[in-house]
DNA sequence: ATAAAAATTTAGACTTGCCTAAATTTTTTG
DNA sequence: CAAAAAATTTAGGCAAGTCTAAATTTTTAT
């Protein structure tokens, strides 16, 4: 079996891999995990050894297959419990992060599937993260951040890219919800902050670093 | 924090130190935790160092208040997590242990206690064990083993002193469930194996070893 | 095209939890 | 009560995962 350990640095290179194309780095992974680049080498050679990644010194590192449908079952994981924490148990999507981060090393397929069909087979997270199947794959999206969005086009929030409490106590706090749709009014030139409409009376600023990190379709 | 490990050591050891009064020995714990002596006693003196129990070399072991109030603390997750699993995801009691070994070390009071509201406060988990108070206590049944049962007497089975899979899908087997009353007809002199009715119409042995790991009332 | 800077790997060490073998203490027994 | 047996602890080591410091490779800049 794989440990806790590997099973993080799995899922945390797949993150890494589809923010940016190409190889993954060592440092990007330090950064990530909180260790040290030497820690991330030691652990790189582990999972070479495993056959999960592929690795060249030096050159960076990229998932294998049976990397890829590990790591996507872990955080089918996550996102299952993520959804278990808030639909059931009544915890805001952003107290629910570092439960799930512990949960989803729980090593139970059945009860991952139960747990899965008492939530009614759910589709996203409470963040608006697709839920990979059972066979491994990750459902696709159309989603585009709104600082992508042009000006006058009207959108719906449909996720997230950042999970930190931080993050997303601040969209609650200027009126920002999963689901909610608005029209995006102007793009400020000079910082890139965006006016946009959610109700008819209201409007309100939008800033650069929050809008990229709003999925919208 | 504590580990994994320190926290299943508090756990054996109170389980050991009600099952036969006095210290817990440095064997009893080896073959419970499935390991060697030499081990056991590496982390009993880790144990006391963190003033989790009072540990005299050679003398055996004793939990702390404080360590009591962990291994309860521990017990209590387990258990809930056991209810949630038979209750809401409609596992049988004999395929539960495992799994709530893992899930008993989730880091967060929050849950725990959200659990506990969400599964209505239950009393006793699926194997008729009572579940230790937030406050970290365990709640007292008078419940006596069937072994100690006198002949002629009615009693119901309200608990398993043995959790593990063949016990209790053997006790499906011939017919034994939770709640289930009977009437001790005979006890066998021979084996005491006994004699108990339970339908008017069908009557069945049941052999020591069983009787002693039934808790009724 | 080199030299400097940045990224990465290697070397050596620490902690936790476990092991085997040997030493020590306690208990049992003749 | 002394010798043998049993229980326990100590000594020395191993694997996983981490660290710092030093060496090596790759990238960037002059
Ligand atoms: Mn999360
Ligand atoms: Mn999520
Ligand atoms: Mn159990
Ligand atoms: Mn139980």
């Amino acid at each position: 079996m794989h440990s806790f350990t590997e099973e993080n640095y799995l899922k945390t290179i797949y993150a890494l891999a589809i923010r940016q194309e190409g190889e993954v780095t060592t440092n990007a992974l330090a950064e990530m995990t909180a260790t040290k680049a030497a820690s991330v080498t030691d652990m790189l050679r582990k999972l070479a050894d495993k056959q999960l990644i592929h690795y060249r010194k030096y050159q960076g590192v990229r998932l294998t297959e049976e990397g890829e449908r590990l790591a996507l079952k872990i955080i089918r994981r996550h996102r299952l419990w993520e959804v278990f924490l808030v639909e059931k148990l009544g915890f805001g999507w952003d107290e629910v992060h570092d439960m799930a981060e512990e949960l989803e090393h729980i090593r139970s397929d059945e009860l991952v599937e139960r747990l899965d069909q008492y939530l009614g087979h759910p589709q996203f997270d409470p963040h608006g993260d697709p839920i990979p199947t059972p066979a491994g794959t990750m459902p696709s999206t159309g989603y585009q951040k709104l600082s992508e969005v042009a000006a006058g086009e009207e959108v719906c929030i449909m996720g997230v890219m950042e999970h930190s409490p931080e993050f997303l106590q601040h969209l609650a706090r200027i009126g920002l919800t999963l689901g909610c749709s608005l029209t995006l009014r102007e793009i400020n030139a000079f910082d890139k902050s965006l006016l946009v409409q959610i109700q008819p009376e209201s409007a309100l600023f939008v800033s650069h670093d929050v809008a990229k990190n709003l999925l919208v379709a």
